[in-house]
DNA sequence: CTGAGTTAATACCATTGGGG
DNA sequence: CCCCAATGGTATTAACTCAG
């Protein structure tokens, strides 16, 4: 059956609401459900792999002496083919002949060809079978006309098969690209997947109208995510452990030991191996062994701790610093139970979330303004400074130098400790509370020092109202410019703004741009569309048009797997002699691998790949990989950083 | 053409942990 | 507290190369 054929002319689009059509055909049926525009785009995206060929319930029977012009047009024939009767296909074997690198015969065969070897450790635990030695097969050879003769054909299986149940063969099932848009949406804003898969089902109308079950939407989007946890953040990672550190042992006796210790493991370590040594040391001394959070921890070590990541981007950044202002960032999005795997998730929700505060507090500061309160020159400085949000809370700070007074002074050399007495009012009860705050004047009052025991300024990067009555009693009533941070500063281009995010990479990648691009011109050209039932089947039209159009363009430079082989090195091979390109054994390495590859290129030793590698190897080259997309995006944000020092590999680097 | 050997992808299973 | 979903480890399968 034809769904485009049936869409142009037996259905007036006008009144199909609410209308189920069940059609047949002697494979199974498929009940659309005629209420969602989508549905049929949704039914034929299920037939886009294969659309050069017929999918009629015609799929004719394979014969000797058929023939096709491209492996894949054979593939889709016998898959079409096994879906009909019921079984499932893969492809068996390929051959390349000796003299040229030309491919000679394939095989495609029923999926459960071949014995089937269990090489299970446990006899006692032995898993699902399906392989039963079954002999159907179509076998291919090229022809001296380029193209593939059906040479043999075997129709019987020793097994039973059933049309209905076609759809549940791997080959059959197909997670189209709208399908894993929505997924990966759907994953990243936190809809669980059995919701995220219901509601395709409801959209397509029934789980018989969806080409892949659950399990293949988890599968994806498990993928997905094996990827973008690939794009560790060290600086992130170490932000939760700073964070994490007082919560996991505050409670502990030795809490200031340990954190001494571990600290020091981590920060004044220079070599892993010193690294390891400090740590296991600490964990002996405390009989900390058997603690899970630092088990973890220390299975992603590669990833965080300064030593092993510092050669990447850690370079020059003042790591005190740092972890201070992610700590106050973190709050939001960090409860006692984040595991470290959520918070790498976390992580990028908590920048986006950031990027936007702070383009909002940006307009809001561009937009409008507090009028002073005081008349002290410092808040009219603070006012053309600060961004909105800190300016008032620097008033609050200036306006809480009522309730202090200064209470003695101890002077030495340049230095004087001035004891500020607060008065803090609690439930009535006025409290006085001391202060301690250092003060050492400079040569000039933008040389000064002060820094007080309540830490407001480390902690939330303005002056607190303690330090503010020393300044103004020692006659300075302008505030230095090393204590107005520059990322409280409004007009300042902020540099985390084309931070990249991974989400950004994902979904805003040049596919799916071009992707939402189609996607929104058709949904404009399908609103002006729906009213009228000829403009409808007008655009229908142009579409398959379209769709037979961009499919012939892809013919024409053939499939993407046989050519690169088969046409350009013959030629050449004579006059140089390039040593062949050996291939390694096994299979290639897919997408997901080539991305991989991509980040390798950043390092050096990206291509021991093919060799023969023991399990332990695998789990460090895991590491290895993991550790460079890491350094992919922590170069990325080092770039904006303002007091990065990092020396970048120049090919890798986008000006863009 | 086919079987052996290899690797990546996928499916399965037991366990854990978080949300309702 | 219970149930469901996430997770990590492991086995199986698919896709491939190569030798006979």
């Amino acid at each position: 059956m034809s769904f485009l054929l049936f869409f142009d002319h037996n259905l007036p689009f006008g009144n199909c609401r609410n209308s189920c059509v069940v059609l047949e055909n002697d494979a199974n049926c498929e009940i659309l459900n005629k209420e969602k525009g989508e549905c049929h785009e949704k039914v034929c995206a299920e037939h886009n792999y294969n659309m050069n060929v017929n999918h009629d319930e015609g799929v004719e029977e394979p014969k000797i002496g058929m023939t096709f012009d491209t492996i894949e047009e054979l593939t889709n024939f016998y898959v079409m083919y096994g879906k009909k009767m019921g079984f499932g296909v893969f492809k068996r074997s390929s051959q390349k002949s000796l003299n040229d690198e030309e491919t000679k015969y394939v095989t495609v065969a029923c999926n459960r060809a071949q014995k089937s070897t269990s090489k299970s450790k446990n006899t006692l635990n032995p898993r699902l079978i399906t392989k039963t030695n079954c002999g159907a097969r179509v076998c291919v050879v090229l022809g001296a006309d380029k193209k593939w003769h059906v040479s043999r054909v075997n129709l019987e299986h020793n097994h039973l098969f059933s049309p209905s149940k076609g759809r549940f063969y791997r080959c059959h099932r197909v997670v189209n690209r709208r399908v894993k848009r929505k997924l990966e949406i759907h994953q990243r804003a936190g809809v669980r997947m059995n919701k995220s898969f219901n509601t395709l089902v409801v959209q397509s109308g029934g789980y018989e109208n969806l080409p892949f079950t659950e399990k293949d939407c988890r599968n994806y989007v498990d993928k997905v995510k094996r990827l973008k946890f690939g794009v560790g953040d060290a600086e992130a990672i170490q932000g939760y452990f700073t964070k994490k550190l007082p919560e996991k042992f505050g409670k502990h006796k030795k809490y200031k030991s340990i954190k001494y210790k571990l600290k020091k493991a981590v920060y004044d370590s220079l070599t892993s191996t010193e690294f390891d040594e400090s740590w296991n040391i600490m964990l002996e001394t405390y009989k900390l062994e058997n603690n899970k959070w630092l088990k973890d921890l220390y299975v992603e070590r590669h990833r965080w701790v300064p030593c092993f990541v510092k050669d990447m981007f850690w370079a020059g950044m003042s790591t005190t610093q740092r972890s201070e202002s992610i700590n106050s960032f973190f709050d939001k999005y960090l409860n006692k139970k984040t595991t470290l795997k959520k918070f790498v998730e976390q992580y990028e929700n908590a920048l986006r979330d950031r990027v936007e505060k702070e383009n909002i507090e940006d307009f809001y500061s561009y937009n409008s303004w507090y009028s002073p309160i005081t008349r002290y020159a410092m808040e009219e400085q603070m006012k053309n400074v600060l961004t909105n949000a800190k300016f008032k809370e620097f008033t609050e700070e200036l306006t809480g130098k009522m309730y202090c007074g200064i209470g003695s002074l101890k002077s030495q050399n340049e230095y004087s400790e001035y004891e500020v007495l607060e008065d803090i009012i609690d439930n009535e009860n006025i409290v006085n509370k001391q202060f301690s705050v250092w003060f050492r004047k400079g040569d000039s009052p933008e040389e000064c020092d002060i820094r007080c025991i309540c830490h407001l300024f480390e902690f939330r990067g303005i002056l607190c109202r303690h330090a503010l009555t020393v300044l103004i009693n020692e006659n300075i009533y302008l505030v230095p410019n090393k204590y107005i941070l520059r990322r409280w500063r409004k007009y300042v281009k902020r540099r985390h703004t084309k931070v990249k995010v991974s989400y950004a990479n994902w979904v805003l990648s040049d596919v799916g741009r071009r992707y939402d691009k189609m996607c929104n011109a058709f949904s404009e050209v399908a609103d002006l569309a729906s009213e009228l039932d000829e403009k409808c089947s007008l655009v229908l039209e142009r579409v398959s048009d379209l769709k037979s159009e961009i499919m012939g363009g892809k013919t024409s430079t053939s499939s993407p797997r046989c050519t690169p082989r088969m046409s350009a090195p013959t030629k050449n091979k004579d006059k140089i002699g390039n040593p062949a390109k050996a291939n390694g054994k096994g299979r290639p390495a897919g997408r997901i691998k080539s991305k991989l590859q991509d980040l390798n290129d950043i390092g050096a030793e990206g291509n021991e790949t093919s060799k023969k590698r023991s399990k332990k190897d695998k789990e460090v080259l895991r590491n290895v990989q993991m550790h460079k997309s890491s350094n992919l995006n922590s170069l990325n944000r080092a770039v904006n950083s303002p007091n990065a020092i990092v020396s970048l590999p120049t090919t890798t680097l986008d000006p863009a």
